[in-house]
DNA sequence: TTGGCGCGCTTTGTATCCAAAATACTAAGC
DNA sequence: GCTTAGTATTTTGGATACAAAGCGCGCCAA
């Protein structure tokens, strides 16, 4: 209703692509904040409705969240948010100690003093997050230390590449987080940008391996269950200008998907 | 005209897929064996009546193509197969430092023995084309041997990459190669896998940066200039039952994409 | 009461249609 | 003769309409 007035004057121009974009955007950070749970239905018609677009739009961002891993499309089912299976969590953890420990070296070598701006801005609002206890964003700085260091590496394609694998990771933790484990804590970031800043790679190197072990070792073998509503949740981020009565939550209960049906 | 009676009957059922599925192989098939040249125009329609299906299943591949790197879709201007740039390439073969001196390490540790038969098979195929002098089956086989190796490492993920980064690498040997330098030799391929065999994984690292380096310094700065024809041989590849004659080549030239315009 | 089966509704998959943009062509002017 | 502007054609982008598959509900039978 409040976003079909949104794109109604601008549905002549080109304005599709764009409000897909938003769309692609919103459900990433939904994800990447926990506010959307592994399993959910994403049916085509509800997203479409929700950010006032054709399924058309909807069905290419589906498409490319789904090259990304972060949803399952399944035959005549629709599209699902990704539940990735512990061995899949692995394989993710395991790319990520191939990937990370090279990256703190090559920011080592590259970005000294202030280039190392970016990542200090990050552990900042991680910390201010975590004062102000906001579970949603502590998550996603978490992930977004990652991220920059993957910036400041200056490679595009590891940078993509860690942009998918730290949502990912972000699902597979509230998959398999255990109750008591804290995610990933804001000291260990803290640390490695030390070493980075006073140019001890091998150091830097092996504080992120820890940090990765420290991570993975939190998590438990057996999925929690996850209790599913949202999909509403995907138009608060934005303009949160709307004012506090917009965000009443659950409103529809999404279904989870349903276990899989296997080769017949 | 031949392709739309291939598929006449099997219109009816959900053939639909299966069809685009095989354009995609053909495709990526067409540019690591450098049939396709980067820069090749990709026409929707043309592709189409090439492999018989709608419009929608072509869009769905170059989406999926544009998303690996493959291709490059311009808004209004329609998709290429990828040209990487300079700069693009130095990140690829980046990446494949970071990835495969892992990946032999991997594989050392779980493929002994028997295991390592599939990485033999493509040593032995790959000898075969050489001394066969089929220019496009060496450069299958030679991207085809890496990516048995991320095979062998059990890592979907990895195995995923690697097919993305080998397709990219054959685009940019193909853009970059100079005439003089041969470029993925045989005997280093076959040094990895005796190493391996031998369960030296420190060699068997050193001999893999080697055989990259050796690759990348192979290339030029400068693109050549290629020249453009193609787009029906996609169609020989699959069925070579159909007999010599269908494969004139370069019947329709396709155009070559002209320069980017830029930002305006 | 419970389990299986069939029917109707919902949602997805696919093709086609229309509009807009780019390219190619033609003709006029310098 | 070459360049340039205007026009026609081709090609892409996007939405919609239609067909097929899945899913839930209710009914019937055990």
């Amino acid at each position: 209703m409040a976003s079909t007035i949104i794109s109604a004057a601008a549905a002549t121009a080109q304005e599709s692509p764009r409000q897909a974009q938003l769309m692609y955007e919103r459900i990433v950070a939904s994800i990447v904040e926990h506010r959307l749970q592994p399993g959910t239905k994403l049916p085509e018609e509800r997203l479409a409705a929700l950010f006032a677009v054709s399924r058309t739009q909807v069905r290419i961002v589906l498409q490319r969240l789904a090259h990304e891993g972060l949803v399952d499309q399944q035959l005549n089912r629709g599209a699902f948010v990704a539940t990735p299976s512990r061995a899949h969590t692995r394989e993710i953890f395991e790319v990520r100690h191939v990937i990370e420990p090279w990256l703190v070296n090559r920011v080592c070598e590259r970005a000294r003093g202030r280039r190392l701006a970016p990542l200090r801005r990050v552990l900042k609002d991680e910390q201010k997050a975590r004062r102000a206890n906001d579970r949603h964003a502590i998550v996603r700085y978490s992930g977004e230390f990652h991220r920059v260091l993957a910036e400041l590496s200056e490679n595009e394609h590891l940078t993509r590449t860690m942009h998918e694998l730290t949502a990912q990771t972000c699902l597979a933790i509230l998959l398999y987080h255990t109750p008591t484990a804290v995610s990933c804590r804001v000291d260990e970031h803290v640390a490695i940008v030390e070493a980075i800043a006073q140019q001890d790679p091998d150091r830097a190197c092996a504080l992120m391996r820890e940090h990765l072990e420290h991570i993975e070792s939190a998590l438990a073998e057996e999925p929690r269950v996850v209790e599913v509503d949202v999909l509403d949740d995907l138009l608060e981020t934005p303009d949160r200008t709307a004012g506090p009565g917009a965000s009443r939550k659950s409103r529809h209960a999404a279904r989870v998907r349903p276990a899989r049906k296997e080769a017949p």
